[in-house]
DNA sequence: CGCCGATGTAAATATTTTTAACATGAAATG
DNA sequence: CATTTCATGTTAAAAATATTTACATCGGCG
């Protein structure tokens, strides 16, 4: 009689093979089901079915665990939020309100990613790691503020760096608080998408966009 | 600051006398330090210099001892922001840009509030009383933003609600990326205060705001 | 006074955190 | 091929936390 096979976890000896992995999942799974607050080493180790000693062989301590989760959270957002933007194709106007609805639509299907990325109060000061990986995900916000502004006149060109800031501002507050339809948040008429690509279109208006004669 | 929250430490008998406020000063301090994370009833009850069991008293579990911290904050939030706008005078935009302020003041000045508040999980859902309180606050932002609309020409007048929500979103977001000076948060060469008025003023401009005919 | 509810303590148990000593196996080394 | 090494797990144990239960103290109220 064999009694392993089929379901479950493969069969694994003494050595777990992928344990590094595998916590990160566990620690996503309790994100996702608990909160930042509710991610444990033991609880963790449980999940991957190994003693609450083994994660200490992968991560120093809670945060370093919460800071790989944030760090590969980075990593997916920046892929994200560049294939949204396309290199501005067709058209600068209309690529960044599709990498808009990609952001919300990142924190909306990767809500624990989001969380660990900017509310678990993962310090940036002691990763350098971490804190180049935000800034790789900001640089696509960057550069596409970068293309949206070189069509202004140059004369009342703001500058590209404060729109990303502005736009990236108000994308994360929109995301953060209402843009999580599960549990404990704020519900509001319109949807987080919608509120954003509006939010957008206003502050875009204010800075003199779309200068396109074809829109009111 | 450790025993009571009165004046000098008075030697206390078997009764704290003030414990339950004294936890929520615990809690405060704990934030502050180490995150909603940090938050332990018994460090909070060593804190208060009482015995581990003594917070259930007063409190079912950390988590609705956070829940009483953000429902405080939410209140100072509410008085704050309704102080600086100060029923629009001596003029809504003006007023309009103070509150602003007075919101990254917030943030600043109590980030342990403000963590509680809009970064630790705390569930809307089964609290009314913390519902009833975040309203209230944005209701402060919601009645100004109707005073800066109504000065609009009424065809082109966007939803009061909407706009409220759209600088909720960009003050919480500037707030929560770059508001607070502490360890952990991302450098940019603007100030958080300048950061959030120059994006208000574009998005107002976006609106039709200021319609006042001496400005640019 | 004597009870009674609110508030705190003590003690006990379960879980978590963290370290230290030991075990396993796979890959490198000779 | 034997052995050595090292990353990776396990056990065991100590300290801290969480949480419940039974008991203690105090103030108020009949």
């Amino acid at each position: 009689m064999k009694w392993n096979q089929d379901d479950g976890p493969p069969p694994r000896g003494y050595h777990h093979g992928n344990l590094k992995e595998t916590l990160i999942r566990a620690a996503l799974d309790l994100i996702a089901r608990k909160g930042p607050s509710g991610v444990t080493f033991a609880e963790a180790a449980r999940f991957a079915g190994v003693s609450p000693a083994a994660p200490y062989r992968h991560f120093r301590d809670r945060d370093e665990l919460l800071a790989n989760v944030a760090l590969r959270g980075f990593g997916l957002f920046e892929a994200a939020l560049a294939r949204a933007w396309d290199d501005g194709q067709p058209e600068p106007l209309a690529a960044f309100e599709r990498m808009g609805r990609a952001y919300l639509e990142f924190a909306r299907t990767e809500p624990a990613y989001y969380s660990a990325m900017f509310e678990a109060g993962v310090p940036l000061d002691d990763n350098q790691e971490l804190r180049a990986a935000g800034e790789g995900a900001f640089g696509v916000i960057r550069t596409a503020a970068e293309r949206l502004v070189a069509q202004l006149p140059p004369q009342g060109r703001p500058p590209a760096l404060m729109v990303a800031l502005h736009v990236w501002a108000m994308a994360h507050g929109i995301a953060s608080l209402f843009g999580r339809g599960d549990a404990g948040r704020r519900k509001v008429p319109m949807s987080p998408d919608e509120l954003l690509e509006a939010g957008v279109l206003v502050y875009l208006r204010g800075l003199g966009l779309p200068s396109d004669p074809a829109v009111t």
